[in-house]
DNA sequence: GTTAATAGTTAGTACTACGAACTATTAAAT
DNA sequence: ATTTAATAGTTCGTAGTACTAACTATTAAC
């Protein structure tokens, strides 16, 4: 139990504490990237850059967002000219995403707006706090990653009828 | 600098952070909850038992969900016979949300479903690393709570033409 | 007493999540 | 080897949410 600002809590749900800093975070996030007009889902083409030959599939496991919303995500990077599709030869049901020239020259822009937000949310930490955090957040994840969801991505073929 | 699975990490950024955790968790919220019945926004009915008096006003502020959204999202809870609007008479343009007697009961389960996913997610955690993480966490939504958003909800009143 | 601001509302647009079903392709079963 | 099942990506349709603009009723400000 501890005190703040006269609130006082026991240990917060985890809900609140997503919710609570989500939203600000996000909400600067995006403004801070208006200029590069760059659609909400920046973390696809920082995926890009970190993994060769994504497939959509790949992207949509990575970032935990479905193969159906993926698509139209994909498309409109591909719009604007930062991604393209190249079909894989050797299984040629996949496509791997891959940045464009112009993908990778916005990338650096990205980097720049996430380092000043963190840099804020994180400015009165010590190193060994931060570290202190991280290592939390990981051991939470490890936790829940595996929670049976109402939204996981089941794929199921069917006949005809 | 850490390490956890093979994956070296350099402190992660706080929106990498937010969805590692935040999916597998609402996800499983959800599920839990489906049972209940609930509209997703259970979050109101939370805050409509810590707070008395609540406008519609208040509870886009408290929960940073834009006011013509939570007209949809009240509409809802008062379909289900969770809550019901009640005029202030001190200012008619106000209306008190207020929890029904149906949604005051249904509140124990809500806190429960909370509860037990809170346990797994923080199951390994002593409680001066839990209290350290929750300092953390208060300390990173001071500093992002004042963010520039593109998510301000603004009031504009204009007039016709 | 007119003007401005506020609480709540409706209409309309855009994005995302999701289920179902489809095509093309590859893997597995027998 | 041929049938069957599974997979990557796609389209369609539905639902929820975010947001802008504009509106009504009411209250505050000048």
């Amino acid at each position: 139990m501890a005190k703040e600002n006269g609130d006082t809590y026991i240990n917060m749900p985890l809900g609140k504490i997503c919710s609570m800093v989500t939203k600000p975070y996000y909400g600067a996030l995006t403004k801070k990237m208006e200029h590069l007009k760059l659609e909400k889902n920046f973390s696809v083409l920082i995926l890009l850059e970190e993994n060769k030959h994504c497939t959509q599939q790949y992207i949509s496991d990575a970032l935990q967002i479905d193969k159906v919303s993926m698509v139209k995500i994909i498309d409109g990077f591909a719009k604007q000219g930062f991604v393209k599709r190249v079909q894989n030869p050797k299984d040629r049901r996949e496509y791997f995403v891959e940045l464009t020239p112009k993908g990778q020259k916005i990338l650096p822009a990205i980097h720049k707006a996430i380092k000043e937000l963190n840099d804020i949310a994180f400015k009165d930490f010590t190193q060994k706090e931060r570290d202190a955090f991280d290592k939390a957040i990981i051991k939470v994840y490890h936790n829940v990653k595996h929670f049976p969801s109402s939204h996981v991505i089941v794929y199921k073929t069917k006949k005809k009828t």
